[in-house]
DNA sequence: ATTGATTCCTACCAGATTGATAGGTAATCT
DNA sequence: AGATTACCTATCAATCTGGTAGGAATCAAT
């Protein structure tokens, strides 16, 4: 189960874009590429996708840039990685719910579907102002306050 | 996050020896394939890893095949996966652990090991016994009573 | 109207991963 | 000896991943 480069940078992106003050302040693709280190050209795609999926908006030109489309505390993290990896968990290429198994294996989907509900727990219960603001809401750093938690058990 | 082909196969093919009756049976590569439909040569790797995982032991020659080194119930379906896929979360190649956060984006690292924190809720909370048995352990059963959580979002 | 900044689009690329197959070797039992 | 089974290595096509190149379209300011 990796996040890919693709997504991590997305998500960075758009907190970038969640820090900017004014909110109707615009970022070019350049000046967030340098502020988070991320190849400028890889970036483009990146923040192309964030546009089909209607997250942000572009202006061309001088003074153009990209800003959020919403304000920033309605935007989750699922939100941004779903633009530009889709679907948040599969398995074997399918959604677990349009899986279908028969016999032994039937219990499995089970563990699928529950998997993919703790994973939305997580990246839908944080916002982009949350990471702006350099705070996780509570039920998220509730979890991280178990210290096995930080640990690499492999 | 994709769980892999190989990582559902192992899943399948451990639960088919935990359900072998007594435990000490062997069950061959040929028989795990048709039960669970998993092409065989493709099985057959997949073993081999769970082999060296210590997960199951491998007897040759007539009568031979594979059987769980420990009961059921000790096993874990992300001992199963890590075995076949290595760690269960890492972003951009490394583990949440690994990774190094500085300026703006540094919050973000919560959110990783957060998500890794509950996939190992879900992964080594259920055993191959339970699923074997057919039931998920109550923790797990429970997330799935919420309707929510088998519909698709996007 | 020109210029410079910026997004937008298409194409391309090398390397890794994924899902699978082929064919032979070694061990084990009857 | 012969059948059966795991074991090992190599190979493969397709896809994914992370990244780059180059130009076309658009916009604001002069």
């Amino acid at each position: 189960m990796r996040i890919s480069a693709r997504a991590e940078y997305a998500v960075r992106a758009a907190t970038e874009l969640a820090a900017a003050s004014p909110e109707s302040a615009t970022r070019t693709t350049e000046a967030i590429a340098q502020a988070q280190e991320i190849p400028r050209k890889f970036l483009e795609g990146i923040l192309l996708s964030l546009r089909e999926a209607q997250l942000v908006t572009a202006q061309r030109g001088i003074g153009g840039g990209y800003r959020l489309l919403r304000p920033a505390d309605q935007i989750t993290v699922a939100d941004v990685v779903r633009a530009v990896d889709g679907p948040l968990v599969f398995v074997r290429g399918e959604r677990p719910s349009d899986l279908r198994y028969d016999g032994s294996a039937e219990p499995l989907l089970g563990v699928w579907v529950a998997l993919r509900a703790r994973v939305r727990e997580v990246l839908e219960g944080v916002t982009l102002a949350d990471l702006a603001r350099g705070d996780l809401p509570g039920p998220i750093a509730a979890i991280n306050e178990d210290p096995a938690v930080w640990a690499n058990p492999e």
